[in-house]
RNA sequence: GAGACAGUAGCUCAGUAGGUAGAGCAACGGACUUUUAAUCCGUGGGUCCCGGGUUCGAAUCCCGGCUGUCUCACCA
């Protein structure tokens, strides 16, 4: 349609108006709709009529959502626009919306009214899209593999499958103290022994600790489940998924990301994988130590110099695992560190070569951890050993350490296949996939202290 | 829990020798039938985060508190 001309099909909109640009009998309405599609209305006085333009010029308020309905016709600046006829109020707007040049950009406003963030920041809309979006392709490559998503409580009397503080609740009927679940690891198993052999559950746990850049005390997670799998199979299937949802929902397996000096993060598979005694290994190389030929005093030492946490119970394991902590962060990866110590891996299995370790994975990005597995421990006997371990160590004082869950060694007992299980944390995973450097901006309502 | 930084109009921000609180957008009144950050003329708008202190006088300096951000700690 050439400028300036116009038809008379008659076409209904409604919107709401970002922009009012008023020049005497004549005024200019931008209206955007959910899909951020912005139409322009020409109202004119010779359309609309004395009482509806006077009304529109009496009542109207950017932030106001209206209806409208007239022609399509385009200006003579060559904005297609609707020149309507009539007009109705569908919402008034009480409140000024942030300034339109500059927008929102206080963060604590951001976060408390997310829904101005979301209509002055276009991009943060889009950010949460993208959430959406990666979740339903990982049900959706999840399902196409044959995979179950089921449900487990949030409720448990015993928190397990994690080592974390847990929120305490209770239930008034059963006079019950309860616990947000820190992790739906252990019901999930429950259902491996009841027959699900490809199982998922994607939802909230809870726990209850300082909040960061990576932390928040809700938080959602992936937790898959196969029978007749191990850690290695999980492996391939982690690589398979996150490439999958980094390809459907980005178009490419390399991400922007502004973190890195390239600007880009390769996440291509395969990806490496070492184990934590060859990282461990490398990590004091580049420190000009040699972890071969280090005595277990002079690790601890290197621990307390490093600014480390030194374990309240000291073993091969515990220590290996303390001078990983103190160097994680530096794993731009994506890579696979394996063969995590017994000690602190109480739900995994033995490494068939090598009982002080477990067939365990974790998956590091950008220094983050975004996947754990392992080999399911599906031995009874050995469970109850590790909960017992636990036990002692939670009388050392490590507040985290697991309890010992008798319901759910019962169901060991029962006989649970040999499994494969993976964990993974959507919010960091889609931080990844929106270059996002704090969990908040990939969560809409990021827990703040109230506003008294 | 510790440290650093920040908080001024609805929004974005200025504002030091310590001396009556400012701009743009938004709002309100007016002009304008081709604007799109419209333009032009005019008006109103403040618990300068809160509470103390120093001072003749505090947005500004000092102390305490609140909230947020970042870092660390805790934490997968």
């Amino acid at each position: 349609m050439p400028a300036g001309e116009g038809t008379d099909d008659m076409i209904a909109v409604a919107g709401r108006v970002f922009s009012k640009r008023d020049s005497g009998k004549l005024t200019f309405l931008d209206l955007v709709d959910g899909s951020a599609a912005k139409i322009q209305l020409f109202c004119e006085l010779r359309s609309l009529g004395e009482e509806a333009f006077a009304r529109l010029k009496e009542w109207l308020d950017i932030g106001d959502f209206i209806g409208a309905c007239g022609t399509v016709r385009r200006t003579k600046r060559g904005e297609l626009s609707i020149c309507p006829h009539k007009w109705v109020m569908l919402a008034k707007a009480l409140r000024p919306l942030p300034e339109k040049w500059h927008g929102l950009s206080d963060v604590e406003t951001r976060y408390r009214q997310r829904y101005l963030d979301l209509i002055a920041n276009p991009h943060v809309k889009e950010t949460f899209v993208k959430r959406s979006r990666a979740i339903a392709a990982m049900r959706s490559f999840l399902n196409s593999e044959g995979f179950l998503e089921v449900e487990t409580p949030m409720l448990h009397a015993i928190p397990g499958g994690a080592a974390a503080r847990p929120f305490k609740t209770h239930h008034n009927a059963l006079d019950l103290d309860l616990h947000l679940r820190i992790s739906p690891e252990l019901y999930l198993k429950r259902l491996i022994v009841g027959g699900f052999e490809r199982i998922y559950e994607i939802n909230r746990s809870f726990r209850n600790e300082g909040i960061s850049t990576r932390h928040n005390p809700e938080f959602t997670m992936l937790e898959v489940y196969q029978a007749y799998a191990d850690y290695q199979l999980m492996m391939d299937f982690t690589e398979r998924l996150i490439s999958h949802v980094v390809q459907t929902v980005c178009g490419l397996v390399v991400v922007p990301c502004s973190q890195i000096a390239s600007g880009e993060l390769d996440l291509t598979p395969p990806w490496p994988r070492r184990t934590m005694a060859e990282q461990v290994a490398r990590f004091l190389a580049e420190r000009g130590l040699d972890y071969h030929q280090m005595s277990e005093v002079e690790l601890v030492a290197h621990i307390r110099e490093a600014g480390g946490a030194v374990p309240v119970e000291i073993t091969p394991g515990t220590i290996l695992a303390a001078i990983f902590d103190l160097y994680d962060f530096t794993l731009i990866g994506p890579i696979f560190i394996t063969d995590f110590p017994v000690e602190i891996s109480p739900l995994a299995k033995r490494h068939h070569m090598d009982p002080g370790k477990t067939e365990r994975f974790e998956l590091f990005v950008l220094g983050r951890e975004l996947a754990n597995a392992f080999s399911e421990l599906n031995d009874p006997v050995d469970q109850r050993a590790r909960f017992e371990a636990q036990l002692r160590v939670r009388e050392l004082g490590d507040e985290e350490a697991h309890q010992l869950d008798e319901d759910f060694l019962c169901a060991l007992e029962h006989g649970m296949p040999p499994t494969g299980g993976l964990g993974i944390g959507i919010d960091r995973l889609v931080m990844l996939l929106n270059n996002a450097e704090s969990i908040r901006d990939v969560l809409f309502f990021p827990l703040l202290r109230p506003r008294s």
